[in-house]
This record gives structure tokens, sequence and C-alpha cells, in this order.
DNA sequence: GCCTTGACGGCAA
DNA sequence: GTTGCCGCCAAGG
């Protein structure tokens, strides 16, 4: 019962629509949202994310790529486990190789076109 | 009612 | 180019 529902509620959508095998920062999706500075609503939207939702929460990191709420999953290696089960390249045991699996929601449209989840660096 | 903390980001030095 | 500090939104104590 936040304060701004559509927030959150746009924050799902957008989590909801990331691809597989890529990653958003909460920054992007804020930025998304037309509330750059809003990244800490972002994350405490998906902290009121419930563990039943189907929300690929896991998919989230923060703009250095750390899986930061890898304890919110029971445990961070879980989160690990399933980026790095969708194919996300990891450049360090808690931390994502963004430059590889970053995903941006206004380039939505534009990765429809692009089926190539992993093109080289 | 005020201060602190938090799954963060951006700008300045 | 890198490191550090401040800021923003919201909730909890």
């Amino acid at each position: 019962m936040p304060a701004s529902p559509e927030f959150a509620a746009a924050v799902y959508a957008i989590v909801a629509r990331i691809p597989p095998g890529r990653v958003t920062t909460y920054g992007r999706i804020a930025r998304a949202l037309g509330e750059p500075r809003a990244a800490r609503e972002v994350g405490w939207a998906l902290m009121n994310v419930p563990a039943e939702s189907d929300l690929p929460c896991h998919r989230v990191v923060n703009r250095e790529g750390r899986l930061t709420g890898g304890w919110a999953f029971g445990q961070p290696e879980i989160m690990r486990c399933l980026l790095a089960d969708e194919g996300v390249p990891f450049v360090e045991a808690e931390q994502v190789d963004l430059e590889r699996c970053v995903w941006d929601p206004g380039d939505d449209e534009r990765e429809r076109r692009q089926p190539a989840l992993f093109p080289p660096a």
C-alpha cells in the first residue's frame, strides 16, 4: 500500500517486460518512468513485491550490476543462479556484466527487432 | 512530528 | 578517468 501505487505498478510492468538473459538497473526503470531520481523508490517497490509474484526481480540490479537485493530472495546465490541459468554473464560473484546484458525499457522495441540477445562485445 | 535508514543515481571535486 | 559527496522518494523508529 505505497503512496504511489501507479509508480509501483509501472515498475512491476517494466520488470515483467525484462527479457530473459537480460538485466536492467533501477535508474533505467526510474528514468523510463520519467523520474530519474526515483531509483530508490523503484527499489522500494521491488521490496514490496511479494515473493509469490512472478516478477523477475532478480533481473533488476543496481547501476553497478551488483545483486544488492540478493538477500531479498533468501540468499544472494539464489539470484546469482537464476541469472547465470538465463545466460547472464558475471564479471564478479555478485556482479553481472551490465555491458553485455543490460536492457533498457525504452529500447524495448529496439530489442524486439534484435533477436540476438548476446551480441559479441 | 522529526530523524535515520535503504534493493540507488547523478554531479562535483 | 576515478573517487567522493549530496540528493531524492518513501518508510520505519
